[in-house]
Parts: structure tokens; C-alpha cells; sequence
DNA sequence: AAAAGAATGTAGCTATGGCTACATTGATGC
DNA sequence: GCATCAATGTAGCCATAGCTACATTCTTTT
């Protein structure tokens, strides 16, 4: 198809800049999701290592959490400084309310999604992996969606 | 209950550390996501981008991940030097073959994981925001499965 | 061709979260 | 009681990933 040579033509070497950025939403979520994500698993594992010795240690966490005890210990002073836990030097770590709370919730919702991952035949120990990943980024309508689809199967 | 004062006892102050450690291995892998994430998103925005207008810009991938170009400049040139993308100064982005293999298996995977949610009754928005966080968790056996639950519904 | 403006790049800051190496403290065993 | 060893703490390193402020380059407009 030939061009009317008469015909003015804006030449545009710059390519037009795409105007959607509804996605950029998502990934800020995302890195939400992340931020809280460290004082919701210490929570849940100091609340599972009180309940099941008594107090929670940093060596225990370091364990548990598979880093040094290093990390661990500039780990927890952050979540005192955040107000997740009390702490003092060579003293066993406490969650304080706020804390306890975190961890229940985190707990209740890691216990759905594995449970749902594993009602969909997902092998038991590759549902514990990916459920400590995705549990941070269920939204309520999701773990909603999840319960149902289990209590649907229980019927 | 009261205590023979003739039985020794051992009187430990210190807990016993708890032995198990298998939950390291759990978030070890959440970790290991994690670190490949950037990667797998950049990817994805660079082949979008690049279907839909040409090519990619920092300006492009800074609107659709939501930070500035700053942080777009810092990444891509990791991403360059983990041999993903190529790029050039004042030039677009290009994926590399890896790049692409990248952007590929990661659109797949979420757009999987999307439908799932979705069919759970999530709605579209929140579907969308879940996913973009989730899908770096889905392990193949997981994914296996969403897939499979999706194919059952519309049987 | 020059001006203006958009895009890109760079300097330098912050926070999180990993690590090793070394110092200190506390609990256990003798 | 004291020595030993486990636990804890601290110093200092690294990488990732975010930012603001400012400099430079390229594209478009006039
Ligand atoms: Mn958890
Ligand atoms: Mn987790
Ligand atoms: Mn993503
Ligand atoms: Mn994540």
C-alpha cells in the first residue's frame, strides 16, 4: 500500500508510553506482604516454642528458622522495637499482646493454607514448603475462599 | 502429689532444646523464592512490555512496579549481570534468551495461578493482588494441582 | 539550530536481613 | 568452687532493594 506523498505524517521515533499502571498496585502489595512477613513467622515460632518448652530461645529460633543466631538476634531487637516482643540479654524471648495476636492469626492462616494445599493432593511436605511462602500473601478473601473450598469437601 | 525427700532429682533450670529442625528447610525455600522474585517479575514486565509497545523503557517498568526509575536502573543492571537481560545506555530493555525462558515459565505460572483463584470465587482485583505475591511460592507439584482442580471444573 | 522537557544516569542515603569472627556470660559437671 | 562449654552478645562485613537530589543526554518542539 503506497503512501499519498502529500499526506503529512507525524514521525514519532519515541514510542508512546503505555498508560496502564494498575499493576503496579499488585507489587506494592506484594512488597507489603513481605514487610510484615518476618514478625509473623518469629510470632508463630516463639508462641509454638513456648507452648511446647516453655520459652523460646534464640538458639531455638536460629534453629527453627534455619539462619545464625546472629540474625536472629538483630532480628528480635527489631520486633521489640516494633512492640511484638519483650526482650532481655540472655533472657528467654516473650511475645507481648500485640505479638500474641500476630501470632495467632499467622498461625490459624498457615494451618488453612496448608490444609487446603493438601486437600487439593499436594504432597504433605511440598504443601508445608510453598504454604510458609504463599500464607503471607492470602488475603482474607482468599483464606476465605480456601475454608470454603475445605468445608465443601467435608460435606 | 507429694515428693519423696529421698529422690534425687536432676534440677534443670536450663530447658531442654527442642531437636526438631525440619521447619528450617521450609523457610530456607521461602527464602530462596524470594531472592529469585525480582527476577520473574522483571522478566514478565520487560516480555509485556515489549509484546505491547515495541520495547521496554526504565520509565515503563518503573510505572508498572510501582518504584522509581532509580531503583529500576539498580536492578536492571543485576539483572544484566545475572545474564537475563542486555542493555545499553539511553536504550530499551532487551531479555536474553535466559530472560526469556524466565519470562515465559513465570507469565505461565501466574496466569495459572489467577485462574485458580478465580474459580475459587475470589474476585478478579483481589485474585490479581494475591497471585502477584503467591505465584513465586507455587512449586511445581503445587501448580500441578491448581492446574488439575481448574480442568475438573470446567469437565 | 536552540530551547524545553522527558528520559536516563549517578551520588549517596536508608533499612532489612544474611554472614563470620570474636568476646562475654551463664549453666553444668566435677 | 571452679572449669568447661553452651548460649548469647557484639563488631563489622555483604547484598538487595527502596528513596531523594542532582547531572546528563536525548527527543521534540519551536
Ligand atoms: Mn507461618
Ligand atoms: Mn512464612
Ligand atoms: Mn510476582
Ligand atoms: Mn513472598
Amino acid at each position: 500500500m503506497a503512501m499519498n506523498a502529500a499526506m503529512p505524517r507525524k514521525v514519532t521515533t519515541r514510542k508512546p508510553r503505555p498508560t496502564s499502571v494498575a499493576e503496579a498496585e499488585e507489587f506494592r502489595q506484594t512488597r507489603e506482604d513481605h514487610a510484615s512477613e518476618t514478625a509473623e513467622d518469629y510470632a508463630e515460632a516463639i508462641a509454638d516454642l513456648t507452648d511446647a518448652v516453655g520459652e523460646a530461645r534464640v538458639v531455638d529460633l536460629a534453629k527453627r528458622l534455619g539462619v545464625t543466631h546472629v540474625t536472629v538476634n538483630r532480628t528480635i531487637a527489631r520486633l521489640q522495637r516494633d512492640g511484638i516482643v519483650t526482650s532481655q540479654p540472655y533472657r528467654a524471648i516473650f511475645l507481648t499482646d500485640k505479638g500474641r495476636r500476630v501470632a495467632s492469626a499467622s498461625k490459624q492462616r498457615h494451618e488453612i493454607v496448608v490444609a487446603f494445599l493438601r486437600s487439593l493432593g499436594v504432597p504433605d511436605h511440598v504443601a508445608r514448603i510453598d504454604a510458609e511462602g504463599m500464607e503471607h500473601h492470602v488475603s482474607p478473601e482468599t483464606l476465605a475462599a480456601f475454608k470454603a473450598a475445605l468445608a465443601a469437601r467435608n460435606r
